[in-house]
DNA sequence: CATGAATGAGGCTTCATTCAT
DNA sequence: CATGAATGAAGCCTCATTCAT
C-alpha cells in the first residue's frame, strides 16, 4: 500500500525518502569529519548524528574511506563555486578580494572542513581522490587567470611571477578560509584580520 | 665515597645507549607522525621504526599522546632556533628574507611535521601543549619585530597593520615549510617557488 | 500503526536471541570469576566460555569491572531470596536451621562466588558495590531478627548478644557455601558435616 | 677492599647483607599481597617497597609465583605458632579462648595475608603449597584435640561432632582473624565482638 | 652479587563492516 | 530498504622475566 498505483516519472515516494537519507548521512558526515577529523569520527557517530542506523550507511557509501571522500569532493566543489561567484564585470583588483572574501565567508558559515585541504592526512587517507586535486588546480589557475587580467590592464605588477603568485593567493584562501572555520583564538579571521590580509595581497600584486 | 673524586656526571655505557635509544624512539616517532599523522601511526611502528621493542617506549614515554607532544615540542622548539639563525647585522628585509628561507630549510633537511601545527587535529589531541603555542606565539612576536624595525628604517610601508602582516608572513614560513617537508608535487617548495614567494612578501611590505 | 494493537511489547525474534545471549554471558562470567577469579579472568575466556565474541560484551556491558559488579551483585540478590525462602510458620530454630541449608544448597547447585564475599580482593575491585553491601546488611539483619523471635518465643538464650550472633550466624552461612561451591577436600560441606555445623549453632544458641 | 681479610665461621659481611636483603623483600612481599592481593602486585612494587632492584628478586626466589608461595608459608607458619602460644597448664575452654583471641591478635598486629587462607584465589595460585595446607590441617587437629581434652575433663558436651566442631573453630579462627587484619567497618573485629564470639564458641560447647 | 634497561606475550577495549531479520 | 546485533582484527598498554654491565 506503501506505493502509489502509477507514477512512472516522478521519483516515488520512497525514492524521495531515501535520497534524504542519503543528504542526511553526507551532512552528519561533513559535520563529523569536521569537528573529529578523519580518525576521531566513528561510523557509528555519523549514523547517529543522521538518525539512521549503522547499517543503512553502507546502502550509499562502500565504506569510511569512500564516504570521506565524497565528503571531501563535494566541499571542494561547493567551495570552488562560491569563490567564483558574482565577479562578473568588475577589477581583477576586486575580483581577487572578492574571492578571498567569498572564500572566508563560505568556510564561516558551512560546517566543512577546509583542513583537509591542506593537511590533515587523516590517517590513511593516503591520497585526495584525483577529481578533488583536479578542482584544486582548477582554483589556483582561475587566480592565475584573473592575475594574468590585472596585468594585462594595467592594475598588476608586470614582473609578477603569476603561477606562483596564484598558488600563494590560493594558499592563503586556504590559510584563512581554514581559520575562519576552526576559530582559534590564537589564528584569528576576524573580519580586522581579513581586511588587512586583503590589504597585504593588494600591496603584493600592485604596480608601482 | 665510592665514586671516583673527579668525573661528576660520568654516564655508565649502559646509560649512554639508553640515552641513544630514546633519541632513535624520538627521530621514529618524528618519521611516523610525519608520514602518517597521529592516529595514522601505531606505537609498534614507532618501535619497529627504532629498532626497540614496543614495552620500551614506555619507559621513556607515558604513552602515545605524551610522546606525540614531546616530538611537537621539541619540532616546534628547533624550528623557532633554526628560523632566528644568522641574521646579525642585516637589514629587516634581509631578516624577513632569511627567515623564510632558514624556515624552508629547515624543513627540507629534517624528517618533521609543521603540518601538525597547523592543522592536523589528529583524533584526540584536542590542544597542542601550551609551550609549544607559546613558541608559535613568539615566532609571530619576532616577524613583527623585524617589521617593526623595517618600517622604523624607512625600508616597509609605514601603512602596514603590523601584526596582521607578522600573522601572514608566519602562516607563509608554515605552510612553504609543510611543502617541503612533505613534498607533494602539485604544492611546491622548489628554489624557484621560494624565490618567487619571497619577492611576493617583499612586494608587501616595501615602501612605495 | 505498523505494530499490532495487541502484544503491547512483543520481543522480536532478534531481541529474544540478544537477551539470551547476555544470559549466557553472565552465567559464562560466573563461571569464570568464580572459578578463577577477577583477576585471573580474561574477557576471552568469558566469551569464548558464552560461545560468542570478545566485542559482544561491550554491547551489555561497559567492561570487565561492570561486568563483575553485575555479576556480584545477581548473586547476592539470589543468594538472598535462595536463604530467605520458605521458612513461614516456622519456630526460630526452624528457620536457623533452614536458612543455612538453604544457603549451602544454593551455592551447591549454583555456579557462583560468595567467596568474593568474603575475601576477594581482587585487584582493582577496591569495593563491592553500595547495592550489594546493603543486602548483605540486610541478610544479617535478618539472622538478627530471627535470633529475637527466638529469644522471646523462649528457644534461645536471652542473653545472647543478638548482633554479633547474628553475625556469626551470617559468617557461617558464607563459609560454608563458600565451601559447597568450591568442594576443596580438606573443606569439605557434605551433609554430614552441615549437619554437625547445624547442631553447633543450635547448641551456641539454645536456651539451658 | 670490602671482604675483611679472614672471616671463616662468621658468616661474612656480604652475606649478612644479603640474608638482610632477602629478609627485607618478604617483608615487603606481606606487605604488598596483603595490601593489593596477589593480581594486584607488581615485582617493581615489592622491589620498591623492599628498596633493592628489580633483578635482584630473581636472585633469591624463582619467581613471583614462588615469592607468594614462600610468603604465604611463612605466615600460615608465624600463625600457627602464635594460635598456640601460652597454653601450658590451662583448662580446654580456656585454651580454646586462649587461641582464638592469639588468632585475632596475630592478625591485628602482622601486616599479613589471613585472606588467603580463606578464599582468594588470587589468579594463578592454584593450589596453596602442600606444606602450608598440612599445617592448616594440623591446626585443626590441634583444635580437636583440645576439644578432646575439654570432653574428657567434663568441660565440653560428649555428643559433640568433634571433628566438626574443631574445622568450625578453625574456621572462625581465620574468619575473625581476616577481618582484623582488613578492618572493614561492615565486618568488625573488635574487643566487644571478639568477646561475643568467644562466649558463642563457649556456648556451643559447653556441657549442659 | 646487584642493577635496571629491555623484551614481548598477553590483556582490555574500540570500531569498521557484515548479515539475518 | 532499513536495522542493529554480532564479529574480529588491531591498537594501546602492563608487567614478569632476562641479561649485559
Amino acid at each position: 500500500m506503501t506505493s502509489p498505483p502509477a507514477a512512472p516519472a516522478k521519483p516515488s515516494r520512497r525514492q524521495q525518502q531515501s535520497e534524504e537519507r542519503r543528504l542526511r548521512i553526507l551532512e552528519a558526515a561533513r559535520t563529523c569529519f569536521g569537528r573529529e577529523g578523519y580518525a576521531g569520527t566513528t561510523i557509528g557517530a555519523i549514523a547517529s548524528e543522521a538518525g539512521v542506523s549503522n547499517g543503512l550507511l553502507y546502502q550509499f557509501f562502500a565504506g569510511k574511506q569512500e564516504l570521506f571522500r565524497v565528503v571531501v569532493q563535494e566541499i571542494v566543489r561547493d567551495w570552488g563555486r562560491a569563490i567564483a561567484a558574482g565577479d562578473e564585470g568588475r577589477s581583477a583588483s576586486e575580483r581577487i578580494e572578492g574571492m578571498f572574501r567569498n572564500s572566508v565567508d563560505f568556510c564561516r558559515n558551512h560546517p566543512l572542513l577546509p583542513a583537509l585541504l591542506t593537511a590533515d592526512r587523516a590517517a590513511q587517507i593516503r591520497d585526495i581522490d584525483p577529481q578533488s586535486r583536479e578542482r584544486l588546480a582548477a582554483h589556483r589557475r582561475l587566480v592565475a587567470g584573473v592575475i594574468r587580467d590585472g596585468i594585462a590592464s594595467g592594475e598588476f605588477d608586470p614582473d609578477l611571477d603569476v603561477v606562483a603568485a596564484a598558488d600563494l593567493v590560493g594558499q592563503l584562501h586556504i590559510d584563512y578560509s581554514t581559520r575562519a572555520y576552526r576559530r582559534l583564538p590564537d589564528y584569528p579571521a576576524d573580519p580586522a584580520r581579513i581586511d588587512s590580509v586583503v590589504a597585504f595581497i593588494a600591496r603584493a600584486l600592485r604596480r608601482v
